[in-house]
DNA sequence: TCCGTATATCTACAATGTAGGTCTTAGTAG
DNA sequence: CTACTAAGACCTACATTGTAGATATACGGA
């Protein structure tokens, strides 16, 4: 190389990182993962499918982008002395953000299995490292920080899981038991769970989250006694 | 037609369905549900692979079956009066399940999201089933043991897909820091997470799900009254 | 024995991710 | 300003996928 100098790509031509991974989650936002491939979000941009290579190296990589992309608008703030409502918000937050891209929350929870934890986007981490800050902040040890925000965490995956599995069906039946589809289900054999149907129907999504943190975090004081910072659970 | 008989299949014809699934999920163990494809299960069973569409109509279906055939190995004592021990042994099954078969863990926690809940292959429910029944048995009004069920399941898939995430990078590092990859995090924007480094390479699953039960169930049972169902806890 | 039909087997197709070749153009040296 | 170089951009082609549809085969009844 003649040059030291290293050339800059050219601007101009094809789409940014930002537009390609707006477009690719519109595209899943509408079909689907599956639905996503290079050639059509290629043609979605108007730019050739191979283009996009450019700042994926591979499709597992695009998508990683993508969920990355969703999971940064998670905030925390460390500052707040209350770590129980942060952590009720954070909680509240990953549902809106799974209720308003349900098809990706098969990546949300799926993607970091296939990489280890350290390689995972930068973004995907910040918001770990935050709620650590938090509450080592609010005065718990490094170990019970870590303990907590898995409790938290996966607390939070399990419900957004649960609630997006029992969404739907018919939308317009209105008899429970035929809406969910409940009836193919042999009486003999779930006698409760066909009686529940219309317990099932009327799933609400919000109120569960919050009796699922109440219960976790007025569990978590009994069992876990913070060091000083036992003041009591937050309850907002 | 002219005759009502229906025909029954050649059933020296190509492997059994059973054989199949288990074919399909050493496959799914040893390269993970990516490496599973139609050709390749056939010739591993030593059959055209378009006979195994005799068994499953579609891929899609034939994964569901796995997963079912996995699930299914979940059992519930319906009979034991102490609903909390059978809870605990319920989630300790699903995470040696999810550790048995690790690479089928995406689909567990996945693939309902894809089909209504009534829609599930029949031995998918059936543990569903058993935990209300176990835990109406037990006192608990229909409401509540479906809360239960969400809170405990939720839990459980949180635990496991937080262990199985944990898990690995190098194994013959030693060093924790290394080990993880986290010295590629800049130290100034995760301090928290690469301090942590000896306690994440430390997680004990066992040990760490054993708590969450507790924090779960001591917390279930202050802010669940049974009795009084309904006013339990003051919401704000 | 032969026929009708349900089943097994095979062929072929459209779609996928992406390696590798070809071409365009920007940046530098003369 | 011109010519050269090499780093992108663009494209073609390939191996692989799930599976529809066509073809071959074997069974039950007459």
């Amino acid at each position: 190389m003649t040059t030291g100098a290293i050339r800059k790509p050219r601007e101009s031509a094809g789409p940014s990182r930002e537009a390609m991974l707006r477009a690719a989650l519109d595209i899943i936002d509408q079909d689907g993962v599956e639905g996503l491939s290079m050639r059509r979000l290629g043609h979605a941009l108007g730019c050739d499918p191979m283009s996009l290579y450019r700042h994926a190296a591979t499709k597992a990589v695009l998508l990683d982008s993508v969920t990355e992309s969703v999971f940064a608008e998670l905030t925390v703030d460390v500052t707040d002395g209350d770590w129980a409502r942060q952590l009720r918000r954070f909680s509240r937050q990953f549902r809106a953000l799974a209720l308003a891209h349900p098809n990706l929350l098969g990546l949300l929870v799926t993607r970091p299995l296939s990489t280890p934890l350290a390689m995972w986007p930068l973004g995907t981490l910040r918001p770990l490292e935050a709620v650590l800050e938090l509450l080592i902040r609010a005065g718990f040890t490094e170990v019970d920080a870590l303990r907590i925000y898995r409790l938290v965490y996966g607390s939070m995956q399990g419900h957004v899981l649960n609630e997006l599995q029992t969404l739907v069906a018919n939308h317009e039946e209105t008899d429970a038991l035929l809406r969910l589809g409940l009836h193919r289900l042999p009486l003999r054999e779930f006698p409760r769970l066909r009686h529940l149907a219309p317990v099932l129907a009327a799933y609400d999504g919000v109120e569960e989250l919050e009796r699922r943190m109440d219960i976790m975090l007025t569990g978590l004081q009994i069992e876990l006694r913070p060091t000083e910072s036992g003041e009591g659970v937050s309850r907002t």
